[in-house]
DNA sequence: CAATCAACCTGGGTGC
DNA sequence: TGCACCCAGGTTGATT
């Protein structure tokens, strides 16, 4: 569930209600989090730390001890993180019970259990997360490195825009709505993008990722805040999930279809498949 | 390099 | 009411 805008919403919350706190202690309740590695260390290290930050790389969420050591969260589809009054009867699906020293507990809770949690020393980290690509709103992502990335690139731009590697933080809702607001079909060749329109398609992945940190993130189904709240950027999405329903820019209809194995929505009308032959084409620079 | 598919999981929805 | 099936915002690895 969460992609850029969801994790940055909790990764907040995290920061003004959490961090500086310490633990007493963790159960792990199911063990598929850690996946292979001991139940016992997990555990250990989450016991008796003080948590000095909570930072978030893409759609990763991560937590930084004062022992040097940083957790690693990937909510995945349905992950959340839920801070907890003391007397809340407990909840189904959590993966994870973390006590702080104030009778505070957050509860890691996964419907769908897919949510991996690890553990990365000093240094270990950045190692791992090096694949990742800029993230979109930092300012290594520019309008010359997506079109530098775009360039020579075959692939249909959905699923491209999607992959980690290249622009770390996006995935299925929010790549829609950026390629409506680009005007640039799902399935259109990325070599055959314009300057002009990677111009748009940067600016629109900006816009929407913003608003959607703006709105607190979007709740299809499963995600909410560190208080258990869902986000409000649904109600702002114009071409996800509303296959049938007119465009609000042209009143055409929305279309449903697969690109690249996903369920993608977009409107035939307003974003075009073929780049126009007058158009600066990157493959030829 | 590009595209597809299966796995990982469960709940909810649909259709018979 | 029951049941079989399909679907889901993500990621990874195998295959063609």
């Amino acid at each position: 569930m969460p992609q850029l805008p969801e994790a940055e919403t909790i990764k907040e919350d995290l920061r003004e209600l959490v961090v500086g706190s310490k633990t007493l202690g963790t159960e792990l309740l199911d063990p598929a989090l850690v996946e292979q590695s001991p139940a016992e260390e997990f555990a250990r290290r989450l016991t008796d730390v003080r948590i000095t930050g909570a930072r978030r790389r893409a759609k990763h969420i991560i937590l930084d001890l004062d022992s040097g050591d940083s957790l690693d969260l990937q909510l995945k589809l349905a992950g959340q993180l839920l801070l907890v009054p003391p007397v809340e009867p407990p909840e189904s699906f959590v993966m994870l019970v973390l006590h702080l020293d104030d009778e505070r507990r957050i509860y890691l809770r996964d419907e769908l259990r897919l949510t991996r949690a690890r553990f990365f020393g000093p240094g270990e980290l950045e190692k791992e997360l090096a694949d990742l690509g800029p993230d979109p709103l930092e300012d290594g992502f520019t309008v010359e490195y997506l079109r530098r990335s775009l360039g020579g690139r075959r692939s249909r731009i959905k699923p491209l825009l999607m992959e980690q590697r290249l622009v770390a933080g996006i995935g299925n809702i929010y790549v829609d709505e950026i390629l409506y607001d680009a005007r640039i079909h799902p399935r259109r060749k990325a070599s055959t993008l314009s300057t002009e329109e990677c111009r748009a398609l940067h600016a629109a992945i900006r816009e929407n990722l913003e608003a959607g940190i703006e709105h607190r993130g979007t709740t299809v189904q499963f995600h909410r805040d560190l208080l258990g709240r869902p986000g409000e950027h649904q109600y702002y999405l114009r071409v996800f999930e509303r296959g049938g329903q007119p465009c609000p820019e042209c009143g055409g209809k929305v279309a449903q279809e697969q690109v690249g194995g996903r369920n993608t929505y977009y409107c035939p009308d307003c974003q075009i498949e073929n780049g126009s032959w007058e158009s600066e084409q990157l493959s030829l620079m």
